[in-house]
DNA sequence: TGTACATCAGTGAACGCGCGTTCACTGATGTAC
DNA sequence: TGTACATCAGTGAACGCGCGTTCACTGATGTAC
């Protein structure tokens, strides 16, 4: 009469099927990253609970828990990257066009907010001290780049004044970033309904960046 | 010829002066988070040890950790109001009032990354979720106020567009958020010129503020 | 078709560590008489 | 002026805990002959 296992044990891939696991224990992260709403609450024991599994399986697929989170924000860039791109897709106007893409920015860190703490809040994981010229591959950069092509064709189109595309992409993203991060930081703050915010913000950036 | 006491013994208070120990070891708490740049390297017992005081001593002066730690953001809020009503005050014409406390916000960030990264970067520390509506005695309101303050002045003056004082003040906080704490969380981006990007900001905001 | 063997996906137990916090105490400082 | 005592600023040692990681292992799956 013990109490049941409080997990049901998982099923051991078959032979040549050990990367599923690889793909679960990223899915555990992110569940529990989520759910915990707490970065420093998920732990690698946590991990392996989460996916059915103990401790030690969690290294035959990453070297470390650096590289495990490196692993998730990647995913996760992806996710954002696919999500603003959608969304700037949907629209013809190049101004819209971006609205949208900021838009969608903050829509994803709302949603997610404990994944766009590790991706925007906290210092990167893992090695970027070791490499920080390695531009490459600097996570995230996919998604910026397409931010600066649609400042350009928005230029282009003469919807936004003329200037240094890069440093105008580079303002747009401080810009949705201030109010995603705020709102996810500091909650208890008497904010006004978050519509009128981001409309107010949108607005004065689209003013400000009109052309003359 | 064993090697020298980490750190001399500190002198002992005398009687009635045990609240010396408090400052002190609010100071060491600063020192650490500056220098560590670390806000998870900070324990009691590192604090304790930068105090040269012991672990247990902490607890005659805080209840916990949190408590410290709020005490210490109170500190770093305060200081903070300081640095940007020093700057406003500086200045007679309303808008450049403005645009001087945004700078001096920019400036304290980055001066004081892991200050700053504790007053708006993490989760509010320690009870914070049992009273939210505690507004009155929300740390830092204080300097919000004397921001929708100067809103108020610019837009009275006619140099801002007349509009919702809070809502202009809110959005102008996220603006100065998001760069400041974008360049603290990732500053491995290629980031153009600090100058540049700080001015582009400011200007964008100035002129979507503007009155028409 | 049967059997010995290699492979590989995982396990179980333990390591050393640093953490926040508690508890009984010490010993210098000041005070009452 | 001297002495017993209360006060109070701190100490020393220990608590239980969860952490990341390692290491020797197990046992099912597939393969060679």
């Amino acid at each position: 009469m013990t109490s049941a296992p409080a997990q049901r044990p998982r099923a051991r891939a078959r032979r040549g099927q050990g990367e599923r696991l690889r793909e679960e224990i990223l899915e555990a992260t992110e569940r529990l990253l989520i759910q915990t709403g707490d970065q420093g609450a998920v732990s690698i024991r946590a991990i392996a609970e989460a996916a059915g599994v103990t401790p030690p399986s969690i290294y035959l697929h990453f070297a470390d828990k650096d590289e495990l989170l490196a692993a998730v924000c990647a995913v996760r860039f992806a996710e954002l990257d696919r999500c603003m791109t959608e969304a700037a897709a949907a629209v013809d106007d190049p101004l819209e066009a971006l609205r949208a893409r900021g838009l969608a920015y903050v829509q994803f860190g709302l949603e997610n907010p404990e994944h766009y703490r590790i991706l925007f809040m906290t210092r990167p994981v893992a090695g970027a001290a070791d490499n920080p010229v390695d531009l490459e591959h600097l996570p995230g950069l996919g998604a910026f780049g397409h931010l600066v092509e649609d400042v350009t064709r928005a230029m282009d189109a003469g919807a936004l004044a003329a200037a240094d595309p890069f440093l105008v992409a580079t303002g747009l993203w401080t810009g949705v970033h201030g109010i995603t991060s705020l709102l996810i930081a500091r909650p208890d703050f008497p904010w006004p309904p978050i519509e009128t915010l981001l409309a107010h913000i949108v607005d004065v950036s689209a003013r400000g960046l009109a052309p003359s």
